[in-house]
Order: structure tokens, then C-alpha cells, then sequence
DNA sequence: GTGGGGATGCTTTTT
DNA sequence: GCATCCCCAC
């Protein structure tokens, strides 16, 4: 094959295919370029069979992009390549081998909020009140110890105060109730094969043998079981590329440890290093601004960027008084630049700090009708009513999941409440039998005849789908299930306005299971499941729609695009408070702002508010963030700003209340009832259809003319009468 | 015992 | 601005 696409280092990063390779990259110096290419080589000069090369990225988006290129490369339709990021590679490695641990081969994979769901029943069970651990932190700590590879054991012998004795206690209660759950977590995904290697080491020799060549992705962001899972996978052979750049290493609350690229080294002394310090992304004043603020971090790296392209201009800075005014520069810039470059929507991109300040973005971008796509924020697999759905499916596929039962015991509402299913709880572990079998018999139960009945035919409903689980395709099955349980019903009937956005939902969701057995016809409803507990956002996101994206900055890795806003630059919002305490935290924001603003190939806009509101009300006096202060004066250009919205300011005073108080007309909180006529900023005219709650608090539904309904806070809203 | 409605409190970043 | 929790009415 040519390599002539590839610059010299490139090129001899690529055609090392003999033992372990290092390889530095810095942002924008084509390291995707370099994997892909060095998977088609591999193939077509190395003589390795697309089956043996595993090759590990960040996101499943990154994943599926890197396997179409090489795809391309080769010009073939079909590539039998292991490609995928680390937790679904683990996911289907366990699945296959889920005999030697024990494990069932169904086991559920936990998210976030089935972990909580988790830690609360322990809480109980422990009599934990929340006031000294709340289940949120329960879990962090837990996450963050299993990154670390600390058992519960060890953390019980590590335990000095009563808190730290607490958490070991929750921590060991809740592996268990994961073992009788049939559930992992995210982390057990990696933890789960380490101990498979050891149990059995033949099966690790049989993965070896298949996985003969290993590339890993952003290897700066692996943490301690990732690391051990890829040393331990390449030890045999010692065949194995990994890329990445210290400068970019933003997950070290994650466990995330540079030190990994450093192991490294020692793990394969013999390994080859190439360094890759050519940028084809930015131009020479985003890449030297970026870099002089990078350089203010101790722990690096010493590195020297080149850019290839020309000096391009200079960073714009803006300097506005919240983060209404912070849209509308946004807003203005990007108009300037789209009428000036001849630019589309899809050159831009916004990032932030927190997913919390995209409302106020997306409030002024829908207003002024700029397109855009958010990534983040609330998941569409994340809503309830979707994940009510999912877990039906999950409790199918494993009856021993008692998350997924309690979920769905009582939904539709069946008057199965919190007090019956603790009788039922108490009675399992009476009868020393599973909780799902208890609801076969629930007349035994001290409970009334109409709860007993109801919990039977959940009972029968269940096993019936159970007994046909593998007779009927994922999507034949969803749909009768859904059906059958009286979910569609149940939104039908509603007459509560979001209900029609839920049963949208729970439909879009059912869309999702057909296209997913069209796709793939054969592969039973637990891929669907699995595939969909392991998408990320950005999963979703895709650059060919015309429009602006807002994301994290976090979000925004390995990603690209001609002009970057980055927004909320306030001291104490990026890099954020909490950072701020220890030097190792504000070294990782600091390299946050890196990867931003290196994101960017020809034009960076920085913009901070002097007067943010945060939390709901109160207001932060901004200083500018300290990293535009580390940005040398000559790459900066301060753009004087005008708001197009006058109306804010009275008087020149810029007090809040003047916002809304000028377009208020409504002077007390209480002034509406229900059939009041009103306008909104936004959404146009409407009638209230709903009244709740008085004063500040008081609340309305309201029906707009265009069909939309919507609940709003009055306090907020800023609404009108009209007549 | 359940479920609706109101008060409370919270926000990092994510596989 | 939202979810979660808690309290009270059926």
C-alpha cells in the first residue's frame, strides 16, 4: 500500500510492526491517521488476518468511524475486525466466557442511576442515613476505589473513621448485592476479565493467540484495570501500538493515570517511541496560544509543537455581562463569520465547562433561529419512561435482576408501593428464594387480596415472555411486551400533555428495536441491550446536519471544526471551584482548556460574563479564568461588544431585575388563572390550561398555539397576559 | 398504603 | 430549573 499520505515519523510509526510502539501524539498531529493506516498495513504488508488485530478507542463514534476508513483503505464492504472501546470489548469477552467466573452470560450491565437504585436499598438494609453518606457519594467513592483496584477487604482494613468504616461496609454489601443481582457495574466490565485471566489462564492464552496484534486509542486516558487488561492481552507477543499525549489526559477523575504512557515503557523496555509533533489541525496562533497556557502545568511532557498551517488570526475575546449577553456574542460572531468566511452552521462549535449552561445558549440560539444540536445534557435512553421500557426488557432477559423488578413492578401503577414489596423482600429471604419468585405465590403474603392478585399476573406476565424469550425476535417481543404490560395504554389515557411526549418516546424507543433487527436479524434482544447501555452522547451526534454543536469540552475530544466559542471562561466556572484546591486538578482543567481550544483549525473565540447567574438565582461576580490570563497579550484580540437586546439595561444600572421587570408586565406572581390568554418570548401565544403552586413558586401549563405544551415556573417564564 | 403535590437542594466532567 | 424527597389526603 502507499503511505504517501503519511509525513516521515508518520510513516515509521507505521511501518513498526515488530514489538511494542509508543507513540506521542500531539493534538491535531494525525494520529487517527497514523492507527488507520497502520491497521491496513498490517494487514496487507504484516500479514496478519483482520480477526487478529484488536484495536481499542475512546468512544463506540470513534470506533465505528476508524473501522469505516480502513474499510475504505482496503475497499472492502466487510472487515472482521475486533473494534470497539474497552467496555464493550470487555462486555462480549464476558459474555462468551462467562462459564469460567461463574457469571450468567445474561448479566445485566448497571448505569449510574441502577447503581444509586442499588446503594439505596443497602442503605436501608445497613440503616445508612443519608445525611452522614448519601447514596451519590456511596457510589463515586465505590467507582473510584474499584478504579483504583481496591477490594472491599482492603478498604475495610484501610478504614481509620467512622465514615470510611461506613462506606467499606456499603461498598462490600454492594458487590454482593451485584453477584445476586446478575449485574455489573461499568467498572466490573474491566475488572471482571483481569479476573478471568487469573482463574483461567488458558483463556487468556486463547485471547492472545486471536488478538495477535493490539492498537490502542488516547492511551493517556486508560486507567489502572484498562492498562492491566492491555499488558496482560500483549504480554505473549508483545505486538502493540498504544497513541496518545500527556497534554490531553482529562479523565483522571476517572482514574485515568498518566502514569500508564510511563509504565508503559517499563512494562516493554524494548519498545519504540515516535513522537509526533506536527499539527495539520490549527493554525500557528491558536496551537502557540494553546500551548503557552499548557506549559504553566508542571507534570508534562517536554514537547514542540509545530504548526504546518499558515499564522491565521488572532484569539477573539469577549468580555459580557451574563450569560444572556454571552449568547448574543456568540450569536453576533458567528453571523459576522458566516456572512464574511461564508461559513455553514456546521463550522461551529460551542463548548462549555458544565452541561448546565447549554439552557442559556439554547434558549438565545432557538430564539434567533441558529440550528443546533446539543450532546449531552438528558440521554434519550436515560429518560423513564425509556428506561421503564428497557428495564421490562432486562428483567426478562434476567429475573434475578431485582432493579429492573422494582422499576417496573409498579409501573403502569398496579398499587404495588414501597411498603409490599419490603414484605416481599422479607419474605425471599425467609424462604430463602429469589425476590422474583416470591410474587408467584404473593397470597402467602400479609398483604390485601388486590395486591396479591396484582403481583401474581406481574408474575405470570413476566415468566410468559421469559418461557419465549428466545422464539421471538427483540422487536416482536419488545412490541407484545409493551403492549401486553399496558405501557401504550397507560400514556393513552393520560391526560397529563407530557404523557404524549412519553408515549413519542417509548415509540421512538421501539423504532430504535426495528431498525436494530433489520440491521441485524439474528442477534438476540441482550445485544440491543447491551449495545444501548454502552452508548455514550456523542455516540449520537453526527456532522453532516447543517448546524451549531454544543457540547462539554469534555465531549469535544478528538474532535474537530473551523471556529470554536469557548464560553463560561469565569474563574471558578473553567477551571471550576472545586478544582481548584489541589494543583493536580487544576493541572487536568488546565489541560481541558488545552484540548478545547486546540479543537479549533481556524479561529477561536474565548468569552466570559462578569455577573453569571448560577444555581437557580444567585449571582457569581466573575473574574475572568485565570488560563485567558496565561494567554501571551499578543495573540489576543478584545472584541468590543454591543448587545442587540437594549432592553436589558435601564438607566445603565446593571441590576438584574431590571430584565424583568422592562418586559413584565404582570406585576404579582398570582396573577394568572386558568383560560388566561398569554405570550412568551419564545413560544408565542397560548392558554393556560393548568395552575399550581402560589408565589414564586407558582407554576402553569400552558398550551401553545402551535400544539406545543409546556410547564413552566412563572417566576421564569416571563410571561404576558394578553387579551 | 399509595400517590399527588409542594418544599428542598443541588451541578463537574462520563464509559 | 429540575429531580428528589417528604408529607398529607384519599
Amino acid at each position: 500500500m502507499s503511505l504517501k499520505e503519511l509525513n516521515k515519523v508518520q510513516c515509521r510509526a507505521v511501518e513498526a510492526v515488530e514489538g511494542p510502539v509508543l507513540i506521542f501524539a500531539g493534538a491535531g498531529s494525525g494520529k487517527t491517521r497514523v492507527l488507520t493506516h497502520k491497521m491496513v498495513y498490517l494487514i496487507q504488508e504484516g500479514h496478519y488476518h483482520p480477526e487478529n488485530i484488536l484495536a481499542v478507542t475512546f468512544t463506540n463514534k470513534a470506533a465505528a468511524e476508524m473501522k469505516e476508513r480502513v474499510m475504505k483503505l482496503l475497499k472492502t464492504d466487510t472487515l472482521p475486525i475486533a473494534i470497539g472501546t474497552f467496555h464493550s470489548i470487555c462486555a462480549r469477552l464476558l459474555r462468551n466466557e462467562a462459564k469460567h467466573l461463574n457469571l450468567s452470560p445474561s448479566f445485566a450491565i448497571y448505569d449510574v442511576q441502577d447503581q444509586i437504585d442499588l446503594i439505596k436499598v443497602i442503605h436501608k438494609k445497613l440503616e445508612v442515613h443519608k445525611d452522614i453518606l448519601t447514596p451519590n457519594a456511596a457510589r463515586s467513592q465505590i467507582s473510584y476505589l474499584k478504579n483504583k483496584m481496591i477490594m472491599p477487604s482492603a478498604q475495610l482494613k484501610k478504614a481509620r473513621t467512622r465514615l470510611e468504616n461506613k462506606l467499606a461496609e456499603v461498598y462490600a454489601a454492594y458487590e454482593i448485592s451485584l453477584r445476586e443481582n446478575e449485574a455489573l457495574d461499568f467498572d466490573d466490565l474491566l475488572l471482571y476479565p483481569l479476573e478471568l485471566f487469573d482463574k483461567a489462564p488458558e483463556v487468556l492464552e486463547k485471547y492472545q493467540n486471536i488478538w495477535k496484534y493490539i492498537l490502542v486509542d488516547e492511551y493517556q486516558d486508560t486507567n489502572r484495570p484498562q492498562y492491566f487488561f492491555i499488558t496482560r492481552m500483549a504480554e505473549k507477543y508483545e505486538n502493540i501500538s498504544v497513541v496518545g499525549d500527556d497534554d490531553q489526559s482529562i479523565y483522571g477523575w476517572r482514574g485515568a493515570d498518566v502514569t500508564n504512557i510511563l509504565d508503559f515503557e517499563k512494562f516493554f523496555p524494548s519498545c519504540q517511541i515516535f513522537t509526533l509533533e506536527k499539527n495539520y489541525r490549527s493554525t500557528e496562533q491558536i496551537l502557540d496560544a494553546a500551548s503557552a497556557v499548557v506549559t504553566h502545568n508542571d507534570k508534562r511532557a517536554k514537547k514542540n509543537l509545530v504548526a504546518a498551517n499558515g499564522s491565521g488570526e488572532l484569539i477573539g475575546l469577549f468580555e459580557t455581562r451574563d450569560e444572556l449577553e454571552e449568547s448574543d456574542a456568540i450569536i453576533s460572531a458567528l453571523e459576522k463569520e458566516i456572512k464574511l468566511k461564508k461559513r455553514t452552521f456546521n463550522n461551529f462549535a460551542v463548548l462549555y465547562r458544565t452541561n448546565a449552561q447549554s439552557r442559556a445558549l439554547e434558549d438565545n440560539f432557538r430564539r434567533m433561529g441558529i440550528p443546533y444540536n446539543i450532546v449531552g445534557g438528558i440521554r434519550f435512553y436515560d429518560r423513564k419512561e425509556v428506561k421503564d421500557v428497557l428495564a421490562y426488557l432486562r428483567l426478562v432477559m434476567n429475573l434475578k435482576d431485582t432493579i429492573s423488578l422494582r422499576r417496573v413492578v409498579n409501573f403502569p401503577p398496579r398499587g404495588i408501593g414501597a411498603k409490599t414489596m419490603d414484605k416481599c423482600v422479607e419474605q425471599a429471604s425467609l424462604d430463602k428464594v429469589e425476590l422474583f419468585d416470591v410474587l408467584e405465590n404473593a397470597e402467602k403474603l400479609p398483604i390485601r387480596g388486590k395486591q396479591s392478585e396484582a403481583l401474581e399476573s406481574f408474575f405470570e406476565l413476566i415468566k410468559k415472555y421469559y418461557d419465549i424469550r428466545e422464539k421471538l425476535s427483540a422487536c416482536e417481543l419488545t412490541r407484545a411486551l409493551v403492549e401486553e404490560a399496558g405501557i401504550l395504554h397507560h400514556f393513552k389515557e393520560s391526560n397529563d400533555p407530557e404523557d404524549a411526549e412519553r408515549l413519542d418516546n417509548v415509540n421512538e424507543l421501539l423504532n430504535s428495536i426495528d431498525e436494530f433487527c433489520l440491521k441485524m436479524p439474528d442477534s438476540p434482544l441482550s445485544d440491543f441491550l447491551e449495545e444501548v447501555s454502552l452508548l455514550s452522547d456523542i455516540d449520537h451526534w453526527n456532522d453532516s446536519d447543517n448546524r451549531v454543536t454544543l457540547m462539554t469540552a469534555h465531549s469535544s475530544k478528538g474532535l474537530e471544526f473551523p471556529v470554536i466559542f469557548i464560553a463560561g471562561l469565569d474563574d471558578g466556572l473553567f477551571p471550576l471551584y472545586n478544582a481548584l484546591e489541589s494543583k493536580e486538578s487544576l493541572e487536568e482543567e488546565r489541560r481541558l482548556f488545552y484540548v478545547a481550544m486546540t479543537r479549533a483549525e481556524e479561529r477561536v473565540y474565548l468569552i466570559y460574563a462578569t455577573n453569571r447567574r448560577r444555581m437557580g438565582g444567585e449571582n457569581l461576580l466573575g473574574m475572568p479564568s485565570r488560563f485567558i490570563g496565561e494567554i501571551p497579550d499578543e495573540f489576543l484580540e478584545r472584541i468590543e461588544f454591543q448587545s442587540a437586546v437594549t432592553h436589558r439595561v435601564v438607566g445603565g444600572s446593571r441590576v438584574k431585575q431590571t430584565r424583568v421587570e422592562v418586559t413584565r408586565t404582570v406585576t404579582s406572581f398570582d396573577d394568572f388563572k386558568v383560560g388566561d390568554m398569554v405570550e412568551h418570548s419564545i413560544f408565542g401565544a397560548g392558554k393556560i390550561m393548568v395552575l399550581s403552586g402560589t408565589g414564586e413558586n407558582q407554576r402553569v401549563g400552558v398550551v401553545f398555539k402551535d400544539g406545543t405544551k409546556k410547564k413552566l415556573i412563572v417566576k421564569y417564564a416571563n410571561l404576558t397576559k394578553i387579551t
